[in-house]
DNA sequence: AAATCTTTATAAAATCTTTACACAACATTA
DNA sequence: TAATGTTGTGTAAAGATTTTATAAAGATTT
């Protein structure tokens, strides 16, 4: 089994060595950064479930990093900061950060918050993004489908009209209603657009095109997912 | 299983803070806005479960963005208030919020009042589109009929015709009246049309289509659904 | 140049309409 | 009474029409 991973951007090795010892002891596997330049290459050659990272950082504003960060990194990041500065920390909420910690701040503290925000992640990834319907697997964030485990490549409309199909599960969602939803007002009558779609779509997600299980036609109305 | 969703739109982070902890640790997911243009876009985007709303936000007055979000909106809207002005409480109920509450509040009268309006909203969504006879279920936004819990295949006229017959529980049809419903002005001659479909349809729903128990003629007059 | 989207054409499938006929209930007539 | 006709209903199936699926050619975008 995997060790969960957090990266410690922190330019004091005493803290870092501190932190190394309350987090190995508990079984994760920590990588560490000295300044926000090697951090946020650490970060993305090997993302984390987690980012511990001090405001207070000599090359770089704290605020700055976390910002860079967040533009790309959507797991959790825990600000550290020396000051119990108000302003300073609803800023780093602001921008993104999961959560803070003043220092200096109790190990079961610490290791509580840990926890809670991994649980988030976790559960942010189990529900938010990936709908599942036996042998598929959609994740509507990444625009990913997977199929037996096996990444499928579709275009954006196709994504697109999954994506809608697939919020609205068991549903018959007419022609009118799908046509306006993804290619907007104006297109209710171009129904024909929306049969070759499905067509390219079952192709590629149906076992047999010709027996769809998934996208079913309801004749004269539109189509239902299943 | 989803978590249920709730948006806050709130410009005061502490405010918003609060109430992500407080929601978060009862197994809600939290979307915050900050602003009145924001928290729409996001409802727009992503309809929550509920939208906890402020009525002073800076941009935008908070009866504004009510009036603009119940346009379309049709779930929850809990409004909150730094003041405890009657007058102000009276103009939102009236524009169709569904509760208030007056900061400071307390955090569980906030979760018991949110709990209480999901419970209602979930009730709205299973009465208005799902009727059940015995054994049989109809979905009417989803049009969807099922027979002890297996899904029926219905062409869209038989579906009309029994939801028509669904909506009249008990009471005697006409044949011109059903023609007229179905299929239209000027087509209440048109007598075997009905014969023909109240056919089919029996062959799907009945048990023994000889000895209909749901769909009942009244001979010389019309149908009766049970 | 490659990928994607939009049109067009046509074949196939599903659905609706119409016709034919059987049967039952009831009324009429020899 | 028995035979016959009338009317309303149900069922099957042929014919007509509408709707859908698919390929592939143009147009557009990346």
């Amino acid at each position: 089994m995997n060790k969960i991973e957090i990266l410690i951007i922190d330019d004091e090795p005493q803290i870092r060595k501190l932190l190394e010892i309350a987090l190995e002891s508990n079984e994760y596997k920590v990588w560490q950064a000295e300044t926000a330049k090697e951090g946020i290459v650490l970060a993305a050659n090997h993302p984390p479930e987690l980012i511990l990272l001090d405001i207070g950082l000599p090359d770089k504003n704290g605020h700055e990093v976390l910002k860079e960060l967040r533009s790309w990194y959507n797991k959790s990041i825990i600000i550290l900061s020396v000051i119990n500065n108000e302003e300073d920390i609803v800023k780093a909420l602001d921008n993104g950060a999961t959560d803070y910690l003043t220092k200096p701040f109790r190990t079961a503290e610490l290791l509580a918050r840990i926890r809670s925000a991994i649980r988030r992640n976790q559960q942010a990834i189990n529900n938010d993004t990936t709908l599942i319907f036996n042998e598929l697997q959609i994740d509507l964030t990444a625009r990913t489908i997977k199929k037996n485990n096996q990444l499928l490549k579709l275009t954006s409309t196709e994504f697109n009209l999954l994506a809608l199909f697939a919020n609205n599960e068991g549903r018959v969602l007419t022609h009118q209603h799908i046509l306006k939803e993804i290619w907007g007002v104006g297109f209710q009558t171009e129904t024909q657009y929306l049969r070759v779609f499905v067509g390219t779509l079952r192709k590629k997600i149906e076992d047999n095109p010709n027996q769809p299980k998934h996208i079913i036609t309801e004749s004269g109305i539109g189509y239902r997912f299943q």
